[in-house]
DNA sequence: GTCGGGCTTGTAAACGATTACAAGAACGAT
DNA sequence: ATCGTTCTTGTAATCGTTTACAAGCCCGAC
């Protein structure tokens, strides 16, 4: 009836528990002894107790991932390259949803002490002193895919998001767009901050002083969306179609905050065929060209922002990429399944998460290894939105 | 150095054991006993090992939910679901995927029997005779999302798949299309099967024959994309556009799966701006609606494959829902996010991830209480890609 | 023939918690 | 003062494994 124990195949096969557990871990027994065990565990249909046997040997052969939003698609990519990692090693894959907050992540890493995983890969979004000091803490190795102070002294893999941003604007600048905005996820954030900075550094790099810089409030679809009204006001003194989607609603200010998100989901400005059509033209230069909020290429730190970003831009009438270039970052799935296909810096999402998995399973193969940091450099995916 | 144990706070707080383990759970004890164990608890950070306490206790407090696939979005909804229901119950969710074949299902419900966690909730893509014995065999309460047979004996959630279709078809002729296609995945999958025959008898009770039924490879981007050709090819007599795609690749045939399916990712046709604006006009009626493929509406059986589909019809010069219509199922974050936003029918994800995880904890509660079979009713999600 | 070495196998002690049971303390009732 | 109840606390068994140690056996070498 109930489950059979190791002691149940040992009475059953007439040998010692001892003999069975040897057998079953394929350690050196004789034929015979091998064959009665054999026989008795098909016939119990006995499988070990995962409980037990972790209580044992100290060890759960399970891992586990915090991710900070499932519906991040960066987060798919990372995740089916640690899976494939972890399983091939012949552990099981825990994943976690943290949410923004880092307090979330700091209980977590605390929990790990209950010792119900045998490591942590963990993609913080913010950190703090505390969650430093919670990683340094924790009972089970750590791997950080991000950045954080080497003072954690944990392993950690992250993305060159500054060369990555070069890569958008040289690309940008190749094909003629040099009037620059960017949308940016909170700049209180890890990437938000290595975003901000690269974007900057990038533009000087070239010379440029950027059109516009837009916070939104976190690296959502629909965070894309609240902040595009800001971004349109932001783009200068010619951006006409800025200002009648001003009329609309509150006058959105720019580089602030709180104008991007002082509603998480804005009624989003529904386009007619007929405005379209009128405004297009009246914003187009004479090449046509259009000089729609005063810049002619967005970057947006990553690809739900993007795309959030163009459904705005179509709704005033902007096309993609004639009028506006739409830059996107991670180059999740969703770069290609959005249209147009969004181009998209890959910061090596897929190759940060392998490399995050391997050096979490050489750590909990050997714990005074010196922590390395690993960087992944980027590259570019260009698709229909760059023109 | 190394972690505390129960007997070293009882040690700390001389006491014993016993009077921590029960402080710990919250059973009665004396003030100052409380004091001295939290006192002592706290001095050496001690934290109650998971793996011990699972193995005397015989949970968990995990439980797991298999997906087939996490790149599919409306497992993300789902999963948000399941989340919230578990967590709030203090239980941990452990997220598993399994891909497409039913062996890695039954491998991992045969697994169960290990108990590394107290339940599992799994939505089978495929189901068969293995698959429905293992988990009447299984040791632990499990939940299907999805249809399986009354005999295995389990609590399911599904959705109801024909009313959707119908509430699809309803919405299409009401906008007057009448002329409908469907993108189906595999029908030998379970939501395949049940989205055929739904079709079917939306469109009898209309009195509409199908245009065309195109069975992609997966309920995937990819095998939308891929299904694209042959859903032009099987447009009908009219369909000039579909014939000149014919000319650049093998001629795909209709309702033959190897037709959709010949290449994982065929190469997509490109659209350049001329040949767009010229097919447009020449393959509109009178009216200006366009005749593409002969259908003037595509059903797709999921929100991915519908977005595939959309991307090969603007690359063959089509406009949705000006020229063709298009409906998708599941009502993921992707149809949100689709440009333009994909009109799909709610199967009711997330309320089947939140009553399948309450039943799951119920049955963990009581394991003998009567299986029940829930339907939960679809809506429908009206977006721009529909007129 | 005896002894030592290498195998195989069994016995029993962990692992770190929970909990049944018993013992002792406190306290009110007689 | 004694007894019985109740409440608190400690001792020890238990969950199902793995594994250190010891015992027994077989074998070849002296």
């Amino acid at each position: 009836m109930s489950r059979p124990t190791i002691a149940g195949v040992a009475r059953a096969a007439g040998v010692s528990v001892a003999s069975v557990s040897r057998v079953l871990n394929g350690l050196p027994a004789t034929e015979e002894m091998a064959e009665r065990v054999q026989r008795a565990v098909a016939e119990l249909g006995y499988v070990p107790d995962a409980r037990a046997r972790s209580l044992k040997v100290g060890r759960t052969f399970q891992l586990t991932l915090a991710v900070a939003d499932v519906g991040n698609p960066v987060y798919v990519t990372m995740m089916r390259a640690v899976e494939e990692v972890v399983s091939a090693a012949g552990y099981r894959l825990v994943v976690t949803t943290t949410g923004p907050d880092v307090v979330d992540e700091v209980a977590l890493v605390r929990g790990m002490a209950r010792g119900y995983a045998d490591g942590l890969l963990i993609s913080p979004i913010r950190v703090d002193e505390d969650l430093v000091k919670s990683i340094r803490e924790c009972e089970v190795p750590v791997v950080v895919a991000g950045s954080v102070p080497a003072k954690a002294g944990v392993d950690t893999v992250r993305a060159n998001s500054p060369k990555g941003m070069l890569l958008a604007v040289d690309h940008l600048v190749a094909r003629g767009r040099n009037r620059i905005a960017f949308v940016n996820g909170p700049a209180d954030t890890v990437p938000g901050a290595a975003r901000a900075k690269g974007f900057a550094e990038a533009l000087k790099a070239h010379n440029l002083q950027p059109v516009a810089v837009v916070e939104a409030d976190d690296f959502t679809f629909a965070a894309g969306r609240a902040a595009a009204p800001a971004l349109l006001a932001a783009g200068g003194p010619d951006s006409s179609r800025s200002r009648r989607l001003g009329a609309t609603g509150p006058a959105p200010t720019s580089q602030a905050r709180g104008g991007a998100g002082q509603s998480a989901v804005p009624a989003p400005s529904t386009s007619d065929p007929q405005g379209r059509a009128g405004s297009r033209s009246s914003a187009s230069d004479p090449q046509g060209r259009a000089m729609g909020g005063g810049f002619d290429a967005v970057i947006c730190a990553n690809d739900l922002l993007a795309v959030g970003v163009m459904h705005e831009l179509a709704a005033v009438g902007l096309e993609v990429p004639r009028d506006v270039a739409v830059v996107g970052m991670d180059d999740s799935e969703l770069a290609e399944q959005s249209f147009p296909p969004l181009t998209s810096v890959n910061l090596g999402s897929a190759e940060r998460g392998r490399r995050a998995a391997e050096l979490l399973l050489a750590r909990i193969e050997d714990n005074d290894r010196t922590p390395r940091r690993i960087v992944v450099q980027p590259s570019l995916s260009i698709r229909r939105s760059t023109p």
